[in-house]
DNA sequence: CGCGCTTTTTGCCAAATGGCAACTGACGGC
DNA sequence: GCCGTCAGTTGCCATTTGGCAAAAAGCGCG
């Protein structure tokens, strides 16, 4: 609960009281390998913090490839990335790539925070914006640059989350294929 | 003046008062094209309203070439992406592609809005990371797509700006080179 | 240890893209 | 009208990446 905490507390100030009712409406749980956290076609009913374990946000393109859009690591929040204008089923996967330990709010709960918590949603909105500006920040130049460039990138960012990932999610990610990646590893030792 | 009200009031709620307040801090600017509206290396001090034209905004990699990270059309706001975190220089240009006319604020006033205003803060908040998530949700997809999808993508999702963009910009903005989205334009047509 | 299963690595060749330089076309100044 | 400039196009060839399939390596399990 304490990693919540610290997570929460750098978006602004909260007392004891209000730590306890937010620790209050959290349910610890546990995914094993491959769970769902949340499924495509579903509007969110939930909002995650990951005390422990990988996560990958996923989607299927138009031939029905497999796409790995993001990776959810330690101590950061995960939920619809449509949270903002609720009642929209999301168009991806939020899947445990290791298992994972959360903890989790129904997202009512979470909502109702703003009502008791003067500030909270402000909190709220900081968090999505620090958290996708961060997201931006990483994916942006990625565009640019050749698959070997983008990989290393990838190592400097995530440099724990490398050896937990299989290739073949990393891969999707960065946008070559498994073959091309397995092959840039290679070269690069 | 009504088109940034309009653009607002997507955000949260505000009375004729509240919106005269806001024209009242609102100086309009014109910039030629090419010009800068704000520069790499400083705090950004304003915060703008495209009116009219386009802009982009571009960084300069380590090889010393120029990269167009995004275009911002009419009727969005621009400013410093880590207008969060207040204070810290940006890395990036933000360039009028076309002629273009602002509405623009000085950051100081826009901030200080929050403290007459109840709500503001979280509606400036809810604006970023609304304009956040919609460019994530485009640039995403990108990775996994070869060049000639990516154009196509970036003409559904910009059908106005294509014929006002040079073709190096947008090349560099796509991740290819000039004379490969020349050619990819050919196999199109 | 040996067996199936999944993940990763490789080889081979085709397709996409880059790099460079020359060419073309539009436009404004004179 | 001529010239310089700049954006866009094209040709040529090198390099990167994709697609596919087979081989190799890792891993749990009896």
């Amino acid at each position: 609960m304490d990693e919540l905490f610290a997570y929460l507390l750098q978006f602004g100030s909260l007392n004891q009281r209000q730590l306890d009712l937010i620790a209050s409406k959290a349910t610890p749980l546990a995914l094993g390998k491959d769970a769902y956290f949340l499924e495509a076609g579903h509007v969110a009913r939930r909002v995650g913090f990951l005390l422990e374990g990988v996560l990958r946000i996923c989607y299927y393109d138009n031939k029905g490839d497999e796409i790995t859009r993001n990776f959810i690591d330690e101590h950061h929040l995960t939920t619809n990335l449509r949270g903002l204008e609720d009642g929209l089923a999301s168009s991806e996967y939020v899947q445990a790539v290791t298992e994972c330990r959360l903890l989790v709010f129904a997202k009512r709960d979470w909502d109702e925070l703003a009502h008791t918590m003067v500030g909270w949603s402000e909190m709220v909105h900081k968090m999505t914006a620090k958290h996708l500006m961060e997201k931006l920040a990483r994916i942006s130049p990625m565009m640019a640059q050749d698959a070997t460039t983008r990989y290393r990138e990838f190592l400097n960012n995530y440099p724990r989350l490398a050896n937990r990932i299989p290739l073949s999610y990393l891969a999707s990610f960065l946008g070559v294929t498994q073959s091309s990646l397995s092959r840039i590893r290679k070269n690069i030792r």
